[in-house]
DNA sequence: TTGTACGCGTTATCAT
DNA sequence: ATGATAACGCGTACAA
């Protein structure tokens, strides 16, 4: 079928011409005549010429590759981006290398060596779980990374930074909550090692100081960012507070899941607990009822990364973007 | 920063030996003083060196490198089968590269010439929009292609499938249906140039026929594959069947549109609709009332694509395998 | 155990 | 407008 693979000799040899004409009408390039160029092509066309990137990367040292690197493209929040991403990259003619790190840090090392060897031209590298200092050799060795939802310790001239600003749509919830006339409001955080989750605890701690609202501890408890995890943070929640009565939750899935924890154990949304998820995940308007959330508008999200991406490596030398999208309280039933 | 790539001609002159040398270090080979090779790995290390892939592939004619084609990788349906596949091939040593044709024939062709130019080893190609005819260079061109939810018109030694018995589960629901006395019941379908929903169609009109039912064209209604489509097709059944008693949706994202719709024409369901969708995705378990649905385990199907596609690309030239999954009608509240 | 020569498929350079 | 040759970085075959 195809044991041999049809390579520019070939395609020369059957029209009679050297190497670099068949190259130059590949290419485009000019310096050859209109007819010959046609008539190359057609013959390549016939023979089932594709010219190898791995050879022609090989001297140009572009592989036209990039790297998309998430901890859960089944996670709504990363496919949306994924989805974004793709599109652009698409659009300049790159192909686009998909990593799960499933939250391991050691997965995550693993996959940043092999697009290295790939020789990828850059990488997005959404909600890494490396520390700085891991991080830094593979943001050395990359030419070109945009960083989402993760903060830069220094200056990079090839690492841009693309972040939602957590902590401040976490003080727009509490805030809002406040307003309306929310005595107990706690937070279900996420993952403990999770930057994002680490923000909505600090915006949820300056809201509740600016409201003239204590913190204790036992208004917090952390969770997996799952569905699951939020209904099982919020179970626990609920026997050491159980007159809690208004829930932010580190985002949409966690916050469907304190939905469902209310259900079981009787509470009415929002009546007697208001529930805020983030994030605005398509999930968010189909609950019932729909879900009170921090909406981010995330294929744009992926879009812009991969534009940041595409100008770091593209770009006249302009320094890194340093991007913050603001979240908006979108208003829906359960808050 | 990276100007100037490490190449194993460095670690060769900063260890004082051949570049073989260096190679068999690398490449854990024997024939080779473990000493040396301790000594020639750490230099490689210090000195930041990743072999390229792209010269390694130049020359063994191996990429390490899949792809996965989809429509949309933001549907959950597709996520997940990602998710799935993506783990099997980081566990195998794959990478991955992603592809979103947004259910664009031309798109997908572009996709599938760039990953033959990119000498991948093998493709899983899911819910494909293009014609057999399209199709057939492709499949002849890659090494090895795993099809989900496609058929092949005639059996091809590199190609193998992976169907959901999309039609015998539609019978399922029609038939629970009647015998839950719905006497009118309707399809949603999805896109006209959908493989997988021509053979929900199928099963439609052969559940209704073993059960005594007409189907009329009137019990038919196309949609795009998304909660919206499935809204839009819902309102539009309700106007020509005012009526219908039950619905079967293309997919999740289809049904719960319907169930909006429901809501929206003042229908209570499961009392004056019931609703079945298809293929659980995470939110069928989450709505109110929740999605009874065909189940089928996505990341496990992801999984199963890749793994039949490393058997039929490592595998010992055994016929591809032509897999069907059965779904279950998993029972919720919406029917 | 280690090294040398060559080839993988393509493009860049310099010629004609 | 077209061609010959040398790279790109690495592995294979064979020689030392």
């Amino acid at each position: 079928m195809n044991r041999n693979r049809i390579t520019i000799a070939d395609v020369a040899a059957a029209a009679g011409v050297s190497l670099m004409t068949v190259s130059r009408a590949m290419n485009d390039r000019d310096g050859i005549n209109p007819e010959t160029r046609t008539r190359i092509l057609k013959i390549a066309e016939e023979l089932g010429y594709h010219p190898s990137q791995l050879a022609r990367g090989l001297v140009t040292r572009q592989t036209s590759t990039l790297g998309l690197v998430m901890p859960d493209v089944a996670n709504p929040f990363f496919a949306q981006i994924a989805r974004g991403a793709e599109d652009i990259a698409y659009q300049h003619g790159y192909n686009l290398f998909l990593i799960n790190t499933a939250e391991d840090a050691q997965r995550e090392k693993d996959a940043l060596r092999s697009l290295l060897e790939k020789e990828i031209e850059g990488a997005v590298l959404c909600s890494s779980r490396l520390s700085q200092e891991e991080m830094l050799p593979y943001l050395n060795s990359l030419p070109a990374v945009v960083l989402v939802n993760r903060d830069l310790s220094e200056p990079n001239p090839n690492v841009a930074t693309l972040n939602v600003n957590d902590s401040g749509g976490t003080e727009l919830a509490v805030r809002y909550l406040v307003e309306h006339k929310r005595k107990k409001i706690a937070l279900i955080a996420g993952p403990e090692n999770s930057v994002s989750s680490k923000r909505r605890l600090l915006g949820f701690e300056e809201g509740c100081r600016q409201n003239g609202l204590g913190c204790s501890a036992a208004q917090i408890v952390h969770g997996s960012p799952t569905t699951q995890g939020g209904e099982e943070a919020a179970l626990r929640l609920f026997e050491q507070l159980p007159d809690v009565d208004a829930v932010i939750a580190f985002n949409d899935l966690m916050a469907v899941g304190a939905m469902r924890a209310c259900l079981q154990s009787g509470r009415s949304i929002p009546k007697q607990v208001a529930v805020i998820g983030a994030d605005d995940i398509p999930l968010a308007a189909l609950t019932n009822p729909s879900l009170t959330t921090l909406h981010v508008d995330l294929t744009a999200l992926g879009e812009k990364a991969m534009t940041a991406l595409l100008q770091l490596i593209n770009g006249n030398g302009e320094p890194p973007e340093q991007i913050v999208v603001q979240p908006e309280l979108l208003l829906r039933q359960s808050a």
